[in-house]
DNA sequence: ATTTTTCTGAAAAAATATTTTCAGAAAATA
DNA sequence: TATTTTCTGAAAATATTTTTTCAGAAAAAT
């Protein structure tokens, strides 16, 4: 053994294949065609794959220089992982012209991390349901968020009332909220924000909501808010970032491809309140001197 | 479980995530996170990656469907081979379960995207320098934003009002925004937010706050607002998505990287105050019934 | 605050996987 | 062909993994 350290097990195969005998032979061959994820089972299932016994594989393993097969085994796991994670640069994203250590890579790299993980877990279907259900302009829609997140919420806010009638936001003070549960009805929307730390007022507020028949939809973190066992649909970011706070990139992300996705479904009659909206900003014309 | 057959395990997790408790949510996420390999060592070396027991792994496994924890990884395996040979998936980030053409997808392109973009030109220097102003404490910091870029401005505002004393939000309605002015002294920094359409009472403002030796700090898009100009710092980020509004992400992952570089700066003292804000929000123990 | 339920991980038990032993088979040598 | 050596796999021995049990911890309900 002695310099086999770093090689890969296909490398190790290839080198030695001349002091290899007939069974093990067979079995080489059968490793290398389906490489490296021929290997990924026990040691019973690749030599019944590969038709020898399970000692020539374990004698193999200590041949081409490992302690044993799980010690084999480990090393193609490795390979494995590296092969599978995208080769792509990782650091296409990067600032080029500050330091790897700066703050502004290490956190677009946490976010396009986050962006990634979020997508990958996120339902289709689950998301264009919240779409057609925020749609419906029979059911009202209430925007409630949290101390951190209530800025989502005024944002969702922003776009869909531009988008409908029958929105509204739920002011941030939980002492004001039972005016808001009254205007609640049957078939009505709750749309929540509510990452870590959760927060209870917005669980006790779902509750209530809930209980009044309303839906949920929540926007939340991985792990989950509290809340979550109510919603109806729960959307879920990844919010870890180098910092001491957890970030909303992700979550405002999904906020506006949720508004884009209202907006495409309801272009018709978004369209025409858009150019409205323009006419009336240009009536009230808001540039006056304030000074 | 019946029809779960051919699901991934990542399906079945994202379709089961709200029925997993907290240990079991922990250790689904560790899956996911570097999916699929990271299932392929023994329950074992699963469960200690993952920071669980073993018990809470295999249990997992069957609440999933699978007969056990073997079956599970089994299908991983199959899914892992299926990666493998497939084609490098093009779009890393994408949904790989949702369409192309799907919202979600175009959205995470265009993000990107702008996200590249937007780091690609952004000048380390002139970032290290606006975190370096906004970490001095002696100069007062006073927030803006305008219709749409609001909720940045409050979520500025609501982190660096953590990490220190002296910070403002100036309203939203333009016609308190004299008294707001009067409150603005020489050194004191203004952090605007304009994107398009800009906001002509955002450049007036800008202007006053500027006769009155205030340093400008501006958020804006690529174009850059007309009070560009006047800004001693400006932070442009692209927004550009398929929607009919421009999209804030990138400027929010601005916002959050440059609240972590001045947390960073100033860490020492937003240590104390954050423990201090801590204490604050039990003893007021906003939990109180509302309805 | 108390009770009940659910969850969790340590440890034991069961099931598997891996290695070793060893006898017969195959190949090499004489 | 006989003899020796090497190879191979069945079976036993050993080690490891996986599952089950169970008691305490945490959460939920009362």
């Amino acid at each position: 053994m002695g310099t086999n350290q770093n090689l890969t097990v296909a490398e190790r195969i290839r080198k030695q294949f001349d002091s290899l005998t007939r069974a093990e032979r067979q079995l080489a061959n059968a490793i290398l065609e389906d490489y490296p994820v021929s290997g990924l089972g026990s040691i019973t299932a690749v030599s019944e794959s590969s038709g020898v016994s399970t000692p020539t594989v374990a004698r193999m393993a200590k041949k081409l220089g490992f302690g044993g097969f799980p010690q084999m085994q480990a090393q193609l796991h490795t390979e494995l992982k590296a092969t599978i994670s995208s080769p792509i640069a990782k650091h296409d994203l990067w600032s080029e012209s500050a330091p790897d250590t700066h703050i502004l890579n290490r956190f677009a790299d946490a976010v396009s991390e986050n962006m990634r993980q979020t997508l990958k877990q996120i339902d289709p279907e689950e998301f264009n349901a919240v779409i057609d259900l925020l749609s419906d302009q029979k059911r009202e829609i209430h925007v409630v968020g949290g101390r951190i997140t209530r800025s989502m919420a005024d944002n969702f806010f922003t776009h869909m009332q531009v988008m409908r009638s029958g929105v509204t936001l739920v002011a941030p003070n939980s002492n004001t909220w039972a005016h808001y549960v009254l205007n609640m009805n049957e078939g009505d929307i709750l749309v929540a924000f509510d990452i870590r730390r959760y927060e209870h007022d917005i669980l006790r507020l779902a509750e209530v909501a809930k209980s009044r028949g309303v839906t949920l939809v929540l926007f939340t973190d991985q792990w989950g808010s509290p809340a979550a066992k109510l919603a109806t649909y729960s959307l879920n970011s990844r919010i870890e970032v180098p910092s001491a706070w957890d970030s909303l990139v992700v979550t405002l992300f999904l906020v506006e491809a949720v508004i884009a996705g209202v907006q495409a479904q309801t272009w018709d009659e978004t369209k025409s309140r858009m150019k409205t909206l323009e006419e009336l900003f240009d009536q009230t014309k808001m540039f006056k001197k304030f000074i």
